[in-house]
DNA sequence: CTAAATTGTAAACAGTGTTCAGTATAACTC
DNA sequence: GAGTTATACTGAACACTGTTTACAATTTAG
């Protein structure tokens, strides 16, 4: 066909961003494939190849949009009116319904092996750490520690919140008849009291 | 060819499950492949699905091994001499440099998506039913509380420490220079903490 | 010794990521 | 306006993937 110019380049990529998130949605991880996301935006797969630099950073930049929506969504569910410890539980329980309501963006972020270290992948660092941050947020309202506890503090919840909510998804951990929630505000309870000795 | 009859179906199975171990270590897990699992053991792939239902059946049977391994692990870091406390520690270290010394294995179990409802995952189950109840095993010695209550504790404190253990792994969380050994250890204290209120 | 049952192969199918020679067209030059 | 260059895009190819199946070779049974 030759040329065409009907999009700019940034179009093409927000029209190949949209179709993939699309796919991946409706159809699942595997559907998210080079030649489906080129024939939903009526172009061949060399045309992708133009905008991206291969499959694996078309999922990268729809792995950092997934992480931004969690970052703001966790941002968002924050409320002055909450104690320290209520907020965890919130942002928590956030954490895990955004998990259940998007299981196949959810999963992508983290299940999707990437190897490469590109300028990617210091985004995703990024917007990990600003999620952190909530977190050490509301833990340092508990007590008074110095940064580097404050951190390995907030590193270990979350961690833990996230292996509760992963094991939990795969159903290879919530066999039993156990909420996942229950989960969650048993291990924040405990390690705030824990952190502070007060219940 | 035609017949050879080399190999009775079960070495043939156990030849495969082999190689595709072999191949999982040394070339990380895109090359577990029905076509080099095949040349490996000096077949062809059709006689791999003469044997096994398909490429995910035998994954999961590579994976089945794979959580044994660590429930064996975990099982044989016991030690009467330990503290509850101490000996939850050491189950954490003994998960993490199980992760970290084969990553590729532990990747495999938690990050190939399966969506089938086999045999196979039953005996998934089975094993990491297994693994949890090492740690209930030792939250029990701690306090006097009913088998529901143990099961949450169990499962949300080891959800924990396979959740920092990944992220570690990934390297999506432990951006900063905070030791593994130093989250799990503090997770584990503070949360048996919270739990009986005692150092 | 023949016939049947088994064992394994080889080729095919439909899909994947990725590359690239070639072409159609827009944009620029004279 | 014609000719030229640069750009945008295609379509076909390559080397892979999982999976199925017709067929051939060989063992076993009768």
């Amino acid at each position: 066909m030759g040329r065409r110019n009907d999009h700019s380049r940034d179009e093409i990529r927000e029209m190949a961003l949209k179709a993939g998130i699309d796919l991946l949605e409706t159809e699942g991880m595997a559907a998210v494939s080079a030649r489906k996301i080129a024939a939903k935006i009526d172009y061949t797969v060399g045309t992708l190849y133009l905008v991206f630099e291969n499959l694996d950073d078309l999922i990268l930049h729809i792995n950092l949009r997934t992480l931004n929506m969690m970052h703001d969504s966790m941002k968002a569910c924050r409320d002055s009116n909450y104690s320290p410890v209520a907020q965890l539980r919130e942002m928590a329980a956030n954490y895990i319904s955004f998990a259940q309501q998007n299981e196949n963006r959810w999963r992508l972020v983290y299940e999707h092996a990437t190897e490469i270290r590109s300028k990617l992948y210091d985004e995703y660092m990024r917007v990990s750490q600003d999620m952190l941050m909530l977190v050490e947020e509301e833990l340092a309202k508990l007590q008074q520690v110095d940064q580097l506890l404050l951190q390995k503090q907030a590193r270990a919840l979350w961690g833990g919140v996230h292996g509760i909510c992963m094991l939990s998804l795969s159903d290879k951990l919530n066999h039993g008849d156990v909420p996942i929630h229950d989960m969650t505000d048993l291990l924040i309870d405990q390690f705030v009291y824990g952190m502070t000795g007060k219940p």
